[in-house]
DNA sequence: CCCTGTGAACCCCTTCACAGCT
DNA sequence: AGCTGTGAAGGGGTTCACAGGG
């Protein structure tokens, strides 16, 4: 009941929400929990957890339902955050910096290595610790941190041929935050972060 | 086929997206498409933009397609975005001045107008043409802009008596940026903005 | 022809409800 | 008695495929 590649979405989604709950229940001492609370926590229903759960294994316990510790390390485990994950960053505009100074990530367990930009005035500048580096230099920058994943960050010129360098130098996930669609290389996951349509969403749904 | 609550979250979702390709279009001089040449530049099959548009009616003509100017408006009111609507923004911190600066929102028809923080250093202060005003301030100085959508992003704390107060002075939105499950006030929707989550679920998935 | 709009089939995810266990 | 894990049922959204029309 495991590696198959046949685990919903949303359950994905879902995970992170266990994750962060254990983790705050971790805090205050508790040991372990029922699906009913834990459920009730995340917000969710209890068997939609348990089914969550039960796609990648049995974790439970009649007596004592859930051990908060090592599901957690579980869910850290089947997410690949039980080791830190270095990001490259591209775009030192409002929103880069901004990133940069978002300490969410290294709690989390990514950590934002490299960071680039296609303007000159910003190449050479130090960011929070990081120099930034110039686009040109990513196929001689970006192997030295390994980086799975990238956070683009930047305007729109260009984005297909980034993308393609950057799925070349073994980059197979980006989180964008450029409103445009990517049309992503084979292999490479992207998620698509639109403030904008979001408000739209909620502008519509409060709307009666 | 038209104001029953019967729309599919996710064709909301999609709204946006048609309507930005639409304005693309629109700005090249483009005056209709077809659904298969739309849905290729939005990234979704025909039949599922068919099916969207005709959940709210018939947009389309057998000879020519969708009318671009047409369309684009009539998703604009069905999205409420055909107006401007003024935001409130809770949270001066890096991320609250960064939205504060962000120009992807006026460029969609939303404005954030009163800005406001906790923080009595930031009070008084003034970012980006805006006083930022006190929490406490909330009921006197809300009034004045008729906000039907707020923007949290501050800290954690007390946020439940927070979206209780903005209830009561009639938002019923929150896009919410704050890493904490919101028990909404009953008819208040929101929308979680959570970036380690979205990093987490491209962790999960590129692992294979 | 080749388009739109749409019933119907399909598929994926959620929820129910209970067997099995403690 | 009350929990977990899971077949089975249910529901919501997507895709198919075609009627209807220029």
């Amino acid at each position: 009941m495991s590696d198959t590649t046949k685990v919903p979405l949303q359950t994905v989604e879902r995970l992170s929400r266990y994750r962060r709950v254990l983790a705050d229940l971790q805090d205050t001492g508790i040991e372990s929990v029922f699906s009913h609370r834990l459920a009730d926590l995340v917000g969710v229903t209890p068997a939609q957890l348990r089914r969550d759960l039960s796609i990648f294994g049995s974790f439970g316990n009649v007596a004592r339902g859930y051990d908060v510790a090592t599901l957690h390390r579980t869910i850290g485990r089947l997410l690949g955050t039980d080791q830190v994950q270095t990001l490259a960053l591209i775009g030192m505009g409002n929103l880069g910096r901004t990133l940069l100074m978002y300490r969410g990530f290294e709690e989390r367990g990514f950590h934002i290595g490299p960071v680039f930009d296609r303007d000159r005035e910003k190449v050479g500048k130090v960011f929070a610790g990081r120099r930034c580096y110039a686009l040109e230099e990513l196929e001689t920058v970006l192997p030295d941190f390994s980086c799975r994943m990238a956070i683009l960050a930047c305007g729109p010129g260009g984005l297909d041929a980034l993308t393609a360098r950057l799925a070349n130098l073994g980059v197979a996930a980006l989180l964008n935050f450029v409103p445009q669609r990517i049309s992503a290389p084979p292999g490479v996951f992207v998620e698509d972060v639109d403030l904008s349509a979001k408000l739209e969403k909620l502008s519509f749904l409060s709307r009666r």
